[in-house]
DNA sequence: TTGTTTACTAAACAGTGTTCATTATATTTG
DNA sequence: CAAATATAATGAACACTGTTTAGTAAACAA
């Protein structure tokens, strides 16, 4: 009997369906101004409907901000190209502010919004993708250690905690429109050089 | 004619009574699950009289906002009386720490949502309560150069977003919960170190 | 063909921010 | 003091929101 089969397929596709109506309205106008009724409206289905296959709207959230993990880890995955472990390191750093300013709303999800923590709360799971990243960040440090750029006492976990913060902080800064107080339109400007001193930073002292 | 002055203190008085409602319900049960009508029933006015004082809501927490940074300078003003200037910036930042772990939905106001941007945006002011703490920082740099502490070509400006930027992100992964990824319940001991190893890094890369 | 399961939805619930016509009150004027 | 006016406050509505439920229509199994 393949028709259990087929409808498990089907049921996937209606997931997707509406996944992929539901990223396509978030990007457009945002997560605030996207309702359930949009997306439903999108689909051509009931609002109703949208119920039977996700949750509530943090779970539709949550499944958008695993993709957008997918996505990133790709993007941040490419440096393992860069031969040397520090500017790998470094290569990580740039492709993580681009990320960030390439996609504003998706990196809002992934690490400022509570909606996905959330759902994850309710499940009694542990933030995974956030993790499977940090790690990913943590290895390069270890390989900036075994390359002989970090002395090899290095506490490796402070320091990705230490890296990441800054990153986090200097692209959140920029999203949430702090940026703008210093009046000019330099702002990406000033991240970089910003990044490029904590870059020195990282270099002198870590050593 | 003293009737248009009481009716100004009627006014001013009035304000502060939706504040303080406003104020305290924030607080107790976060800005989202806040509402108009909240504030309304804690004040027993109808609804529509807090728009007679305040233009919408975002008006309501730009108030706050512009509270909490009032509070939050006071406690980092504190910082002077440190006399060595090195030990007067690693005070401030734990000062800031502590300010953001202890006033969560504040920090939040603060320096995430963008609801007190929009107010700004569309008086076209600028943001003046955060250009009056970073100038804080950056007073304190300045020093830290005065001092000794730190090389004389530093770029005081980008060093002071520099560090604003990891601070925050360092406070801004522990508030939203992105720090429970490590499991266990040491994420302040974490965040300790961490903010133990950027101070050395200070020490060492901007001398 | 009948009975049952499944997929879907209309309608409602309880809320949201915000606006506006209307009422009640206070102040000013004749 | 009474009438006219200005001010303050509100009830009710508008257009939304996320979510639930009872009921319907279609697909399947017997």
């Amino acid at each position: 009997m393949g028709i259990l089969e087929r409808k498990e397929r089907e049921k996937e596709e209606m997931r997707r369906k509406i996944l992929d109506a539901a990223r396509k309205l978030f990007l457009e106008q945002g997560f605030e101004k996207t309702s359930i009724r949009n997306i439903a409206d999108a689909i051509e289905y009931s609002p109703a409907t949208i119920y039977l296959y996700y949750k509530d709207k943090n779970e539709l959230l949550f499944a958008l901000h695993e993709e957008a993990f997918l996505k990133m880890m790709e993007e941040l995955s490419k440096v393992v190209s860069v031969k040397d472990p520090f500017e790998r390191l470094v290569e990580m750093g740039h492709q993580y502010i681009k990320y960030a300013v390439e996609n504003p709303e998706l990196y809002d999800l992934m690490f400022i919004m509570t909606a996905p923590m959330e759902t994850l709360a309710c499940r009694d799971e542990i933030w995974e993708d956030g993790m499977k990243s940090f790690c990913l960040l943590q290895t390069v440090v270890e390989q900036c250690i075994t390359g002989g750029y970090f002395k090899k006492d290095l506490d490796v976990e402070i320091a990705s905690l230490t890296i990441w913060s800054y990153m986090h902080g200097l692209v959140t800064i920029y999203l949430k429109n702090r940026m703008n107080m210093f009046g000019d339109d330099r702002q990406l400007e000033r991240m970089q050089l910003s990044y490029k001193m904590f870059v020195e930073m990282l270099k002198i002292s870590f050593k």
